[in-house]
DNA sequence: AATATAATTCTCATTATACGATAAAATTTA
DNA sequence: TAAATTTTATCGTATAATGAGAATTATATT
């Protein structure tokens, strides 16, 4: 095992149910000598990646919440997407959820979501919140900008190996791009109805969605071409912005370049 | 230098400012053969650690969102404090930044703000953003905690050097910490005044503070014992929830090791 | 479409450094 | 204070990271 791989699994092991570790059971779960452990451990703690806690406990430590901040601050999507989310939801016709997501690799990932105050239902759909690939509006919305090899490739890292269902999965998804839009009930919460559009940006190499989540139990027929327009409108608006960020950041490189 | 040193030195080099690198680039910044630098990148974009963009640049990857996520979730601090935040800024007599700030090794990061709408100043303190150590009444309130050997390492990190002023400097601690709270004007943003108070926790290895930041045109002295009452009393519902964190992580703990 | 240029991966010999067993030291607990 | 646990240090060895350069692939230009 290299360096970087064991540095990466120790980070790996940390989860929401499990936020912080001693260096006994990181030794024990990754079957690594206690000694070698507690080198790499020490490292990271002097890099900030771990800290140590009470009771010879180790947990993750700043340098996350520091990388993040850069993140938020330069993320392209969510520069461009985040002030929109609160309006859209107070232009919805009933309370929501409002999300933004991305693909990163062959992982959807929501990168900023709004709750509109009176939207009850917990939904699975969170910032930083690793989203299932093949269920839910959010993801159908991003999934299907995607063709050829790379989308077999996604599918069958996904566990959809089976030839007849895949076809089936993605002429689902043909049918949803000539529409525009996807929408799906209970696929990945149940009692909760999802609508999303697709943001895409090639030169920035994003690859999103612009979602919102309904209760059922508040959803009527006559809402949907409101919920569309919203969105619909939203996402030009964030397109737009995106386009108007990616040649802000190519001046900044090219400035960078006529410094030499 | 090592390979995790390396890891480290190119997470390092993004910053708000610099949000994208070139292989070539950080090649040039870190004065390593690119045949090097591309083998670690392609490790770290494999791990979600970076991402690749448009036009060959690589950006800070996903895993930052996700472990920020874990950190938000988990982090007792952030858990017992973030919910009174919105709350002490409604009840302050006066528009204000209110902040959860702890000490992460020798450095002070503000970890939750919450800012009330009609605020207007665009404050230093943001979530993720490191903090002067010296200076504000954010950052004394945690310092405060601080004695003996510990304190003068950090007082020499953060470079002040001559005796002298350290000396001036710990009797300054002194005398907060007899009086229990700190209060300083201008010293981080101009025209801002700040109150903090600290927050501590032996058993979790907490040092922080909780702080109220007002703009000096707003304030009157009549305010002041409203704010160090709202302070105080937060401060003693924090640590109290804290604590029962704390009880509830021990809890998990032993119920792992009756497990085996 | 063809060519030029840049970006990325691959190969391989060398050396550095990460590794883990063990001992020593420091810290915590009884 | 002693005992136990946690953490650091030591060191010979094996392994895996390194960097120069070639080969391949992708991108840009004409």
């Amino acid at each position: 095992m290299s360096g970087f791989e064991r540095f990466n699994k120790i980070l790996n092991l940390f989860s929401e149910k499990r936020s912080s570790l001693t260096v006994a059971e990181i030794s024990e779960e990754l079957k690594i000598p206690s000694s070698t452990i507690y080198r790499t451990v020490r490292e990271m703690v002097l890099a900030d990646f771990l800290e140590s806690a009470a009771g010879s406990y180790f947990r993750l430590g700043q340098a996350f919440i520091k990388f993040n901040r850069i993140i938020n601050l330069s993320d392209p999507l969510i520069q461009a997407g985040e002030p929109f989310l609160e309006k859209l939801a107070n232009e919805n016709p009933i309370p929501s959820t409002n999300i933004l997501a991305r693909l990163f690799g062959d992982k959807v990932m929501c990168v900023s979501d709004f709750k509109y105050p009176s939207f009850k239902n917990n939904t699975s759909y969170q910032k930083g919140r690793l989203m299932p690939l093949l269920n839910g509006a959010t993801s159908r919305a991003i999934i299907m900008q995607i063709k050829g090899k790379r989308l077999n490739d996604i599918l069958n890292l996904e566990g959809l190996k089976d030839n007849k269902q895949q076809e089936i999965f993605i002429r689902g998804l043909d049918k949803d791009r000539k529409k525009g839009f996807c929408k799906t009930q209970g696929q990945v919460d149940k009692g909760l109805i999802g609508f999303a559009i697709s943001i895409n940006n090639k030169k920035l190499g994003i690859e999103a969605s612009l979602s919102s989540i309904f209760n059922s139990s508040d959803y009527r027929p006559e809402h949907e071409p409101t919920i569309y327009a919203n969105l619909s409108s939203y996402v030009i608006l964030i397109e737009r912005y995106i386009n108007k960020i990616f040649f802000e950041i190519e001046a900044y490189h090219n400035k960078d370049l006529n410094k030499d």
